[in-house]
RNA sequence: GGGGCUGUAGCUCAGAUGGAUAGAGCGUCGGUUUCCUAAACCGUAGGUCGCGAGUUCGAAUCUCGCCAGCCCCA
């Protein structure tokens, strides 16, 4: 595994945080999510042998921090089992469990809460060795996931929508690769597709151009931005005349898949200019990939063929010979796999008496992988392509460098010529695939589940995730703001849909320019002495930040109603605000270092002291939310959803500005409490930079 | 016709695996700056968790039905 993890760098300033190092060791120290695995480990085992019950181990956090760090409702369960009342057996309990390193005590609450209090002390020991700690290397023998975001079509420039894909799939990179898993990251190139068919269409039929005409222009800078127009015009063309539009289209289409003629050369270029612009943009936002794995080298290599073969030699899918799918191969599809026994048997039973009354066997809801005409639907290219990312199809591609990758990158591209000697070894078979797509295709993605499935993959299909995210829509304001006139049907809803066939929606690019202008504004404003490349700079981290938070902040299915005003906004639950933590912090270490505060001699329980009630609570408080990145990974992992860590960012952030205004940490007289305060800051820094290193933040030195 | 998602404060949203008094941001109103930079902080008001039943010691969370909106398949 040479090559396309980054290694051996010990910090990237860029991105402002750890990387992999090659050689570490990578020492988790029992802060909140250890410890409380460890606690429930504890009262599981404590549980079995004192009960012989087997209950499942709940701790939440309670809603007070006076009621301690992790609560369990176990005993309302025991209590259930063994007939006695819930608070006897947590008294009980607390009188009878055994010490578990770093918790201090076990006390009942309520109807029978068990609450557990950490040792303060031992967690600041914890916190300070982890903090300190770095990264896990992942471990070579560990099987690789594949996160495919980004993958889109390469006709137009990228939009909102496609910028919420590839931020929700690099930072579940970001976070999958902290939490030491190997990943790779691939971005899907559709470069064959009825997309770029219409564009070429639209530059060979309606513009009249030549190849070498569009050559020249492929190679102007905002080439994306003119195949955007001239989407929405071919668009347009396609309305007057239905009927030539479909035979234009068909015709086009051919001879991209059998790579022939001028259409396929313009294509080409095309499709590569774009995805080199694509690159760019989102190169802005800090967001790279491994590989780009190609549509047409999915044909040329004959992967298709392939996967056909093995899909109708296994009898996955079958040769429809009679109905409205006559002559179509199809995959057979019932609604409702969810083991939803009675509604399922319902179910069945409808379909079982639909193929009784007519259509001789065949099933309306089957799938067609093969269309009548034998031409493949994408659903069979994503079934060979799922394959291959399982390391199932006994193929691989070619790779070469992609010639036009963004400055200091390496992206890989497929290609069915011969491979660069140095190329990783991309083949190498996935555990366990992410495939970032929004939710309107979740029915697609179920479909090429079940292929793999019906081929008898049964583990690579329930490791096929479909990482399913909502759309960005605009918000009517912000669609009147482009100039886009509303149907009235459109102007009641709350959100108007975008559409790139229609050319309507907030280009990436633009967006980005905005935001930077207006963080450059307000950094000019405040820091006026700062030399002009910092100021960019600095404009920069605080519009990327501005721009992923906003995208990270809600949960994947939450559609998201976008406006200019919210996505320009710099306070309360957003970037800035969390940049503005640290850039305190480190105006705080600053003025320490200036001042030149006398070193005093440092007393190891002077920490214990600080952190003890009742005036410690805050500081606990800060603490506690410190060393609780490991619980919001976890649960990022666990749920799948980024927002976790985004809102844990934002928590320590307020946690930390609260504790800014009740302490006002270099004028304390307390030498040993100042020492104190000045290293919790630090503590919260390296957590809340990390934080923000997996949202693909980076805080400036000033803003 | 079938499948899925959503409904929580004025607005936008959190509430993972059922748990203690349902939270945050924005907006409202009122305050805080002789400074470790206010992109901040404090206070205030605001709730029938769409509606109705059920399961449970306990439901915003699970089940069923209904209403409303959105998406997908044919």
């Amino acid at each position: 595994m040479v090559g396309y993890f980054p290694r051996a760098t010990r910090f990237d300033p860029r991105r402002g945080h750890l990387l992999y190092s090659g050689d570490s060791h990578w020492t988790r120290g029992p802060v909140y999510q250890t410890l409380t695995n460890r606690l429930r480990e504890a009262l599981g085992r404590h549980v079995r042998e004192r009960y012989g019950a087997e209950v499942q181990i709940v701790l939440s956090r309670p809603p007070k921090l006076e009621m301690g760090e992790a609560a369990s409702p176990v005993c309302f369960e025991l209590a259930k089992q063994l007939k006695r009342p819930p608070r006897q057996i947590a008294q009980e309990i607390a009188a009878n469990f055994g010490k578990v390193p770093g918790i201090s005590r076990l006390e009942v609450a309520g109807g029978g809460y068990l609450n557990a209090y950490f040792d303060r002390g031992a967690f600041w020991e914890s916190a300070q060795k982890e903090a300190s700690g770095r990264r896990p290397a992942p471990l070579e023998d560990q099987r690789k996931i594949i996160v495919e975001h980004t993958s889109i079509n390469p006709n137009k420039a990228a939009h909102i929508g496609h910028l919420r894909n590839a931020v929700l799939g690099d930072t579940m990179v970001q976070i999958l690769r902290h939490a030491g898993k190997r990943v790779q990251i691939q971005n899907y190139i559709d470069n064959t597709g009825v997309q770029v068919a219409d564009v070429v269409i639209g530059f060979l039929r309606m513009e009249q151009r030549t190849a070498t005409s569009v050559m020249m222009l492929a190679k102007e800078p905002k080439f994306d931005y003119y195949c955007w127009d001239l989407y929405a015009k071919v668009t347009n063309f396609f309305a007057e005349d239905p009927e030539r539009a479909g035979k234009l289209r068909a015709e086009t289409l051919k001879a991209l898949e059998e790579n022939r003629g001028e259409d396929a050369e313009v294509a080409q270029v095309v499709a590569d200019a774009i995805v080199t612009c694509h690159l760019r943009s989102m190169a802005r936002l800090d967001i790279h990939y491994d590989l780009l794995a190609r549509e047409s080298e999915i044909l040329h290599l004959k992967f298709w063929d392939t996967a056909f073969e093995m899909l109708k030699e296994s009898g996955a899918i079958h040769l429809a010979t009679s109905g409205k799918m006559k002559g179509c191969w199809v995959l057979p599809w019932e609604e409702n796999t969810s083991p939803n026994t009675e509604h399922q048997e319902r179910t069945r039973d409808t379909e079982k008496r639909k193929r009784a009354e007519g259509d001789a066997g065949e099933n309306e809801q089957d799938k067609i992988i093969v269309r009548s005409n034998g031409t493949v639907t994408y659903v069979g290219k994503d079934i060979a392509y799922q394959l291959w990312k399982f390391g199932l199809l006994g193929k691989d591609f070619c790779y070469r460098k992609w010639p036009e990758s963004p400055a200091g990158q390496t992206v890989w591209a497929t290609t069915s010529r011969k491979s660069e000697p140095d190329a990783p070894h991309f083949g190498e078979a996935a555990a366990t695939v992410y495939n970032v797509i929004d939710v309107r295709q979740a029915y697609l993605q179920d479909v090429v589940a079940e292929g793999l499935r019906r081929l008898g993959h049964t583990e690579a299909a329930k490791n096929s995730v479909h990482f399913a995210y909502e759309i960005v829509a605009l918000t009517p304001r912000c669609a009147a703001e482009l100039n886009y006139e509303l149907s009235p049907e459109e102007a009641k809803k709350p959100y108007v849909e975008v559409s790139g066939r229609k050319g309507f929606g907030v280009k990436a690019d633009d967006l980005i320019d905005r935001l930077e202008a207006a963080t450059l504004g307000e950094v000019l404003q405040r820091h006026a002495e700062m030399i002009e490349k910092e100021q960019k700079r600095t404009a920069h981290a605080i519009a990327v930040s501005a721009l992923r938070f906003f995208l990270l902040k809600f949960t994947r299915n939450s559609i998201i109603a976008f406006d200019f005003k919210d996505a320009l906004s710099f306070e309360g639950e957003t970037g800035p605000y969390c940049q503005y933590a640290v850039v305190r912090i480190r105006g705080i270490r600053r003025k320490g270092a200036e001042a030149a505060l006398a070193t005093v001699k440092w007393n190891p329980d002077a920490a214990g002291q600080c952190l003890a009630e009742p005036d410690g609570a805050d500081l606990w408080e800060l603490l506690l939310s410190a060393g609780s990145l490991d619980y919001a990974v976890d649960a990022a992992i666990a749920t799948q959803e980024p927002a976790f860590v985004a809102k844990y960012a934002f928590q320590l952030a307020q946690a930390f500005n609260n504790f800014y205004h009740k302490h006002h940490i270099l004028s304390e007289v307390n030498e040993q409490k100042r020492t104190f305060l000045l290293q919790l800051t630090e503590l919260v820094e390296t957590q809340l930079v990390r934080a923000l290193g997996l949202l693909g933040i980076e805080a400036p030195e000033k803003m």
